[in-house]
DNA sequence: CTGGTTTTGTAATGAACAGTCAATTTGAGG
DNA sequence: CCTCAAATTGACTGTTCATTACAAAACCAG
């Protein structure tokens, strides 16, 4: 190696999911992430390639970091409903905090916008939908054995369906409110 | 009037809407709008002004029309559930369609890629949400008369629980195969 | 048939787009 | 303290973008 970056990759990354995350894929422009990242063209080329191989690098990143978290919720202390509801919830604060406004789930706008389009991006947010859904069936197998979730009831099948909700909310969230948000979870966590 | 117009209004927004439907519309272009709609570029921007206020347009034919036909399947014949039954399995069919390959619901596109960004997509957004939860309030208040749905359950909540499972489909659709989206409706059901 | 108003088609606008390049700088290895 | 591969820089590419200008054409009212 010759000469050292002068950027950490990782920070770079996290500026250019700001940047996709706000905006979305196609309106953000090369410029927008030469602003945000602070890197001048020429490096953020060189070093990514093109806009689409940094969106791919970040879908990846927000996959390793962003997912992890939303998976941390579930493992924390407490019972398995509760833990799945503090999920539900951090995803309905998410939707109505002031800033950033209704940025969503990456993975969630980044399917939306490109799913049946562009097959690497389809592949990566597969792989986050999989992750969660995994942490919830890891979560709801253990409510089953401390009781508090019918044990006469596919896991798998429980853990979709509350997936499959808490995107519901990345949905209605962009034009509900916090009471009705609240009351979708407590649906969801009553059918559990 | 002095010269009457060459082409249906109504014909010209549903061929933007099949743009907008299929690529988003930051990735939709005056020429693709062009190519569609089959008019020319100074007949398209004489009488819609702008892709924004044509997008506008085409929100509010989405509202009229399409919405429409998700009510539609919630009045026809048969049991409340099997109406809810029926709606939910449209959005499956629709998103494991090979063509159009997912499409979505241009709402659901729409409040994912503008919301918070476009305050008059967002609003025609939450009317075409609304519609449709009034629909299956209605649907779920004749199911609690009928006896077919605990009548002792708020029917406001339970229709925005349903709503909010059916734009969940929208988005694990993309990644989803139709068996687990159908145990997913399967789930949803036995909620009510 | 004619006047007046609207629609239509085409060409042109400047801005913004993603991506490239050659020149320059840098610093780790020898 | 060189050498040289890699990183940086910022100007530059050609393309595509949304939108407009303008003149010709069309049609209804009188």
């Amino acid at each position: 190696m010759a000469r050292p970056k002068k950027f950490d990759p990782e920070h770079v990354v996290d500026a250019a999911m700001a940047a996709f995350w706000a905006k979305g894929y196609a309106a953000t422009s090369a410029e927008d992430l030469v602003e945000r990242t602070g890197l001048g063209r020429g490096s953020l080329y060189h070093a990514f390639t093109s806009k689409r191989a940094l969106f791919q690098e970040t879908l990846r990143r927000y996959d390793t970091h962003w997912t992890a978290r939303r998976v941390e919720i579930l493992e924390g202390p407490g019972s398995a409903p509760e833990r799945i509801r503090a999920l539900l919830m951090s995803v309905v604060e998410e939707e109505t905090a002031e800033r950033p406004a209704h940025r969503g789930c990456l993975a969630v706008n980044a399917a939306i916008e490109l799913a049946g389009r562009d097959p690497d991006a389809t592949d990566q947010v597969r792989r986050v939908f999989q992750r969660v859904e995994d942490a919830l069936c890891a979560a709801i197998q253990r409510g089953q054995r401390d009781g508090e979730i019918a044990a006469d009831r596919d896991a798998r099948a429980l853990a979709q369906f509350t997936l499959n909700s808490m995107y519901g909310l990345r949905v209605l969230g962009k034009t509900a409110d916090r009471r009705t948000l609240t009351g979708i979870v407590d649906s969801v966590l009553r059918a559990l």
